[in-house]
Formats: structure tokens, C-alpha cells, sequence
DNA sequence: CTTCTGACA
DNA sequence: TGTCAGCA
């Protein structure tokens, strides 16, 4: 499956990467450096993004727009160590599907939190600002 | 012209 | 996050 590499090749600078995910370039580099996203770099220090970069920044678009912040975003999205519950599937087409943590699991632990009761030690906050709109919508 | 890092009236 | 500076 030597598509993995394609989508992994570092093509795109900045620039492109702006239209494409509709993020501003401030953004982006903030994300980088919390390590939501790891660009390559060219000689000249230029970031050069991935196909697979570039989805990851539209994942984190999407995520930061139903109000997760970057603490929850880091919990939600892929290096996910070990995941106890979810194993790590193999999807129809061989391709090692994403440990991404589904929808309903993400509510659970929001309203876990939400709900207060959250004994567990070194939580982070996973909202920011008002319990955002997941209860507003 | 485009990108990069650092900083904040 | 925006935005501006000063480089590369």
C-alpha cells in the first residue's frame, strides 16, 4: 500500500494549505506548535504540508468549531497511544483506520465533565468558554 | 512576492 | 487570533 507515502508526501507550503482549510496561516502555525500537526520542512525552513496534513488541520477546524479547545482536540485526535476500549480496526480496504475517538464517545466525556463529577487526576478541560454548543444546538 | 519567528498600542 | 516588524 504504497498510497500511504502520497498521502504523506510533503507537497504544499502555507499558502495553499490556507485555501484549502479556510484556516489563517496564525492559525495553523498554532497548531503546529501544539502539536496538532507536524509539517515537514524545506531547506529554507518553509513548512510543507501532507494530504494527510491537510485533513488533520480540517479535523481540528471542525473540532475547534464545536467548541473543543486545544486540550480536548489532543485527546480526540489520533496519537492515541492505547486506546482501552477502542481497538484499532482495519478498515474494508486494508488501510489502518484512525484511532479517532467517535462522536459519541467525545459527548460522553464532555458531559462527564460538564456534569462535574470528574474525579480522575490531570484532566484537562476539554471546553472552552461556555459548555459550548453542544448542549446549546 | 511568500514564509518565518517573535511580540503585543 | 489579528497584525505588524524585520529577516530570509
Amino acid at each position: 500500500m504504497s498510497d500511504d507515502i502520497r498521502r504523506n508526501m510533503a507537497l504544499f507550503p502555507i499558502g495553499i494549505v490556507m485555501k484549502l482549510t479556510d484556516l489563517t496561516a496564525r492559525q495553523i502555525r498554532y497548531y503546529e506548535q501544539h502539536e496538532l500537526v507536524m509539517p515537514a520542512r524545506t531547506g529554507g525552513n518553509q513548512r510543507l504540508y501532507s494530504f494527510n496534513d491537510v485533513e488533520r488541520l480540517l479535523e481540528i477546524k471542525s473540532l475547534i468549531e464545536k467548541g473543543v479547545n486545544i486540550a480536548g482536540i489532543k485527546q480526540v485526535l489520533l496519537p492515541m497511544s492505547e486506546s482501552s476500549e477502542e481497538a484499532t480496526v482495519i478498515n474494508e480496504q486494508s488501510e489502518v483506520k484512525r484511532k479517532e475517538m467517535s462522536e459519541t464517545q467525545l459527548r460522553k466525556m464532555l458531559k462527564r465533565q460538564l456534569l462535574g463529577g470528574d474525579k480522575r487526576l490531570g484532566q484537562v478541560s476539554l471546553i472552552q468558554g461556555e459548555l459550548s454548543r453542544f448542549y446549546k444546538r
